[in-house]
DNA sequence: ACGATTTTGTTCTCGCGTTCACAAACTCTT
DNA sequence: AAGAGTTTGTGAACGCGAGAACAAAATCGT
């Protein structure tokens, strides 16, 4: 897994409240299989079965259903998923039946990037606001929207009601920001700069580390020449 | 974790061969103890506990201790670590004393904001070519380089022996463009693409997707304020 | 020189996640 | 209507990862 959560440390069985919980590792893969719904939808394949869906997704098919079989029984037996209903009660059970306004802090290249990204919109994820503390860049139009000063975080996060932020400043501002949007009233926060973030318990942090994913494929490509190397040798010594 | 492996099932206990294997789930933490340590070493520390560590880490001292026993006994008891030194053999553990080719196909939005990302250069990370499928962008330069045309993939690719590939095209094009790098030899692929690849066994595969770290956080988002909302009824119903 | 203190390396235990395998439930054919 | 064929939902087994806890090893103070 790339990203991590840095709070909340209980799956579902530690859950005070006897209330389904669904343990991290499904939630992280629903909006795979929502993905995969909605491209069978728009194929205009309308039953699908737990088989169809776990190879649209990527995944094994016994896996998918124990997943699914968190949120209820939404398959008949003997016939699959209804493709469009079960696509519904995925995207109620994330929470996408109601929109989400996001805030982008740090309008350089990833954040610039970012803000003109189409996919958040399809979603019901929709940017509201983009801030940078370099004043000379406070009123420069990106992706339909003028970028904000830092300075008017609180009054923008409560305007809109904002709950999730996206942080893509430099490491060294990254801790401070996330302070101050913590002090707004932020509670989850996607986190692109290369920096460990502390946060009271209450607020989720989800890490993107683009040049840590570049250093674990290295690894194991490493891993794979060493390999290769390692074989030659055998063949060379005669154990093979 | 936000990425998954898409090949290469075992930990260190299926390792056909005897050698060390380093469990998954260290490896990832592996550059993040680098990125510790080397802010340590400019802060001129030159020793640190696995505690110290631990808290730069945002992780657990034993878990940081466990982590690092896999690679050897770098650590004095009763002392702690010698920043430099273990930081050096963190850093040709994953590969990182070699220099590493990398190339981008995409340039759109993102395929720009990480050509001109500082953060591969620093860590070794080479950009060597970007590539694009639209004939109209070829020769346009971008942070320093020229986009080639997606045709003179296979030439690139062995010109600089690239093990490494980022994909960052729009969905419908990824897993055309993942099958052109594998058949190139390529056998490592950081994929921002919003798309399930499906590659031979012995290529690595990690993802990047924005859209699903941002649901995860939705998913966490309404429960917190469905929490708030179930307390209050119990309050009106006089459970508390 | 030796006990007190610090800190690593490792063993052990527990829980989560994955996968297998099968009973239950549904459809289809005759 | 009944048996054959499908496919879901779940119980059970297993392996990996996290964390507590402790023994081993080094330093420090006297």
């Amino acid at each position: 897994m790339t990203s991590e959560r840095s709070s909340r440390k209980g799956g579902r069985s530690r859950d005070p409240r006897g209330e389904r919980g669904i343990p991290e590792a499904t939630v992280a893969r629903l909006p795979v299989y929502l993905r995969a719904l909605t491209s069978l939808s728009d194929s205009d394949v309308s039953t699908a079965s737990s088989e169809d869906l776990a190879t649209a997704a990527g995944v094994n098919s016994a896996k998918l259903r124990k997943d699914l079989s968190y949120l209820g029984t939404y398959g008949t037996r003997g016939v699959g998923y209804d493709v469009n209903y079960l696509r519904y009660q995925i995207a109620r059970e994330i929470g996408l039946t109601q929109d989400w306004s996001v805030v982008i802090i740090g309008i350089g290249n990833l954040g610039h990037a970012l803000a003109n990204y189409s996919g958040f919109a399809s979603r019901g994820f929709q940017v509201t606001a983009l801030l940078d503390s370099d004043s000379a860049r406070v009123g420069e139009a990106v992706g339909g929207l003028k970028i904000s000063s830092l300075d008017d975080l609180d009054a923008i996060v409560q305007d809109n009601t904002v709950a999730i932020a996206v942080i893509a400043t430099p490491a060294e501002a990254a801790q401070e920001v996330c302070d101050r949007l913590v002090a707004a009233g932020v509670s989850s926060i996607l986190n692109f700069a290369p920096a460990v973030l502390s946060v009271p318990g209450h607020v989720d942090v989800r890490k993107v580390d683009l040049s840590i994913e570049l250093q674990i494929l290295a690894y194991h490509e490493q891993r794979k020449a060493q390999g290769v190397l390692a074989d030659l040798d055998e063949l060379e010594a005669g154990a093979i």
